[in-house]
RNA sequence: GGGUCGGUGCCCGAGUGGUUAAUGGGGGCGGACUGUAAAUCCGCUGGCUCUGCCUACGUUGGUUCAAAUCCAACCCGGCCCA
């Protein structure tokens, strides 16, 4: 039961035979393979560690199958367990919906196909469903079938529950329905495969006994590297605060990519670019440049990315960024600042998510640079929008913001 | 439902009436170093136009000159029993 329900892992033989079988089968049907990726609308931003599944699901859609990218708009609203030592606090409908959208648009709906993650336009390459669309309507006797299909002990055999159980943290009985859901996705769209991160294992698994359970033919998984975050130590997660999101800016994305540890600058190349290992420079700065160019390149375009580049070294030559006034970096407006104006009280206020007690410590820590020149005093006075204007405020090593207008 | 233990800052975890934004660790941030990395070392780590003022130890109310620390009710969780 347990060696027959788990999917495919993509380094052993079987699964190479087991996914080939299937393409096979497919040419010779000649119809497409239907390939299930389901994305949970939990928060506004896709990153990179969610492109490598992306990447891969465009990869079938060039091959000319189907993808179906399943917005799990009723189940980001239990909240997936995997990975989470806690319930999850549940989301309103008007979140998730907000969510998905951005979630679209991020993956390229309505852009520049040439950047765009998935493909939108091709006919018949995309099916976009959102998962209320049945499980909203699921009446008590048919989510008690599902439950029926699983036991206790297999869901307590799952990482993640038995973590918790065993460490007497609280598991609402809802959590266990997420299994099924998702599964049950698979069944509703007839998934021929399904993609997920490794650490979907379980969910992937669940999704064929489901399949099987309602006389489909059960679906292949594909699972996926985990992308490392730019700790180099946990997984990419906004929540552990090491990402790189999609939507952010060339300058911020590069600057971030060309600082990752050495360690994992081949794994980036690897999952995340389609270049040739073998030709790049040796010299890790030198490679850690390149990955971050290409990285930076694939999604904002290669002009842009150049100009990331040399913005960033820029700011960083000359030492503590003397640089800076000629570079190119993000606006911060004056326009909510009264002056006279203290300098922790006019950080805090031009609004780039700095708190005027942080800036306060930073000013002390001598973190704090105004066109390269170092802040010594929190409490130095500007009196006038006029001498700040056009100047780059810098924070830290990475954060520079222009100040205009006021 | 009964018994019992427990709910502390981003996380873990001390603290059990009276210097206090609240020991320690992790994480994060800043600095030095460097290859803008890692490792290492040092510092910071509630908010506020700030030499002071607010808000904080599950919630609400109470006892005290004084509570995260005592009492009551309520909410939530673990374990045991049913």
């Amino acid at each position: 039961m347990a060696a027959e329900s788990n999917p495919p892992s993509p380094s052993t033989k079987t699964a190479d035979q087991h996914l080939a079988a299937r393409l096979d089968e497919a040419k010779r049907q000649g119809r497409p393979l239907r390939i299930k990726l389901g994305i949970d609308p939990t928060g506004s931003d896709i990153h990179l560690g969610h492109s490598i599944l992306f990447r891969k699901l465009r990869a079938f859609q060039d091959a000319g199958h189907t993808a179906v990218l399943i917005l799990g708009d009723f189940t980001a609203r239990i909240g997936d367990p995997t990975g989470k030592s806690a319930t999850r606090v549940q989301l309103s409908a008007a979140e998730v919906e907000a969510n998905a959208e951005t979630y679209l648009v991020q993956l390229g709906l309505g852009q520049d196909p040439q950047r765009a993650l998935l493909d939108f336009t091709t006919p018949g390459r995309l099916e976009v469903r959102r998962n209320s669309e049945w499980l909203a309507g699921l009446d008590l006797p048919q989510v008690i079938d599902l439950l029926g299909t699983s036991t206790v002990g297999q869901m307590l055999a799952k990482e993640d529950f038995a973590n918790r159980y065993g460490s007497g943290t609280a598991i609402a009985l809802h959590e266990f329905l997420y299994p099924l859901l998702q599964g049950y996705d698979s069944v509703q769209v007839q998934a021929d495969g399904e993609l997920g991160g490794t650490d979907q294992k379980f969910n992937v698994a669940m999704g064929r006994d489901l399949q099987r359970h309602f006389g489909q033919r059960p679906q292949f998984g594909l699972l996926l590297p985990i992308l490392p975050g730019l700790d180099g130590v946990q997984k990419m997660s906004k929540s552990l605060g090491n990402t790189v999101g999609l939507q952010e800016e060339p300058l911020d994305m590069y600057s971030k990519l060309e600082k990752v540890p050495d360690a994992l600058v081949n794994t980036y190349l690897t999952l995340l670019t389609n270049l040739d290992l073998a030709l790049l420079p040796t010299h890790p700065r030198q490679r850690q440049q390149a990955m971050a160019l290409a990285i930076t390149a694939a999604r904002h375009g290669e002009a842009a990315a150049l100009e990331a580049q040399a913005n960033a070294g820029r700011l960083v030559a000359g030492g503590g960024g003397a640089g800076a006034a000629e570079a190119e970096v993000p606006e911060a407006s004056l326009a909510a600042v009264n002056f006279p104006a203290t300098a922790f009280y006019l950080i805090g206020a031009v609004g780039i998510g700095v708190t005027s007690s942080e800036a306060k410590r930073k000013i002390q820590d001598g973190g704090v640079r105004l066109d390269g020149k170092k802040l010594l005093d929190p409490n130095q006075v500007f009196a006038s929008p006029e001498e700040l204007q056009g100047k780059v405020l810098q924070l830290g090593k990475k954060t520079f913001r222009r100040l205009v207008g006021g």
